[in-house]
DNA sequence: TAAATAGTGTCTATTAGACAATATTAG
DNA sequence: CTAATATTGTCTAATAGACACTATTTA
């Protein structure tokens, strides 16, 4: 068990830790990197802050450990810090969403995609962290660019409705999809075409910025 | 300048805080509580957690200390943990909105209303907290009963809809006011009507729930 | 009575969902 | 050609804002 005392004689804090959500879409799912850890449980990658670091430098750091990612989207979710939460002692965690394409390598062999959606053993309160990470993701999904973290530079609409349609495990008309899509004002037109597979070559887009944007809010369905 | 190390010999958080935003509306304004520093400047109220304390306990605690209130809304904000935001040292906080009835009582002299979207010094980074807890009560307004933290048990359509005013900085018209807060399925008629002053009694609503609940979101203006 | 507030009803522009119809590619 | 995907256009129901009009109270 991990103790610290404080310079004034109180008992404080053992050490300050940040947990990643990582999300990211592959084929037509919404995955969370995860650990699995000797007893099973599936548990959120983690490192503790440093004296002096800024916890989303943290969030940064732990996040590069286990993937090659070094400018992701990034967002805090919030603390948690209900007593008991680590077994190794007083440790509150910052919990931080974070954004990556779906070809984002990664590093620690230990880790590994799994469906965020998924009904896993977590270790800590990890189950709640990631939940709240869904959250967040579902209610930002038509009001923000937040999707611009796993889609890349340039994108057919296809691709942005297939990570639309994970994070919102639902199905969008894809006529209707492109429509509201652009009105949200989020996106622009390259000018160029991509044709390949079989159907009508499709038009290029990108985010018309790549930071955090809030476009014409849109209420759309989500779920089913 | 307050240290800590832990048992494995690391440096530790000196403590860990809360700061808690308290909001209620009074007249036709959105107002926050704040502690009047000896250097001028505003301060939220706060207390450190005690070892094994929940947080959520250490932000209630820290609104008994300077209101009546003891069932409040409260939410929480979010950690704000940069280097250097106390200068006693290392202490992360993990800020908290309340809402509470215009009527709280305050109990510290040192404490008082001022406007939440004035423009004062505010100690430590309790600008961007109280900045947060702003946008975050507009987000929610419309598609939760956020507001019940505000408004008593009973009250008329005409009560909400300041309350509504007030938080989302623009005014309504009452009749569409109505209509659409009926249609969010949050509140319901208790039967009763409430005469006093000119004009025509008023029905009297309540919340379907105190707990938060999420109503049929609605997109309405704020601000103007 | 006038003034004030509450509540009903209506009109319009916007929007989300559904889906028909057309366009353009690969095979 | 057919199958597959992209894109345009249309229809409808729901919704938000504006506002006219009615209802009921106090002074």
């Amino acid at each position: 068990m991990w103790t610290a005392t404080n310079s004034e004689g109180y008992p404080a804090p053992a050490a300050l830790a940040v947990d990643v959500v990582v999300l990211t879409v592959r084929g037509q799912e919404l995955e969370v990197l995860a650990n699995r850890g000797e007893d099973g449980r599936r548990a959120l990658p983690g490192v503790l802050v440093e004296a002096g670091e800024d916890p989303s430098a943290a969030a940064r750091r732990a996040l590069v450990e286990k993937t090659g990612i070094d400018e992701p989207y990034l967002e805090q979710l919030g603390a948690f810090a209900a007593p008991g939460r680590d077994p190794r002692g007083w440790i509150p965690s910052i919990a931080w969403l974070a954004l990556v394409p779906p070809h984002a390598e990664v590093r620690d062999e230990r880790a590994g995609w799994v469906r965020a959606r998924g009904r896993y053993r977590w270790a800590y309160d990890h189950r709640d962290i990631v939940a709240a990470a869904i959250d967040r993701i579902e209610g930002k999904l038509w009001w923000s660019n937040v999707a611009v973290g796993v889609l890349g530079d340039e994108f057919p609409i296809s691709a942005a409705r297939h990570v639309y349609e994970a994070i919102a495990a639902t199905n969008y008309d894809p006529a209707t999809f492109a429509r509201d899509l652009k009105a949200t004002g989020l996106i622009e037109p390259t000018g160029a075409v991509r044709s390949g597979g079989p159907g009508r070559p499709a038009a290029i887009y990108r985010f018309t910025s790549r930071e955090l944007t809030w476009g014409a809010g849109r209420r759309k369905r989500v779920h089913e």
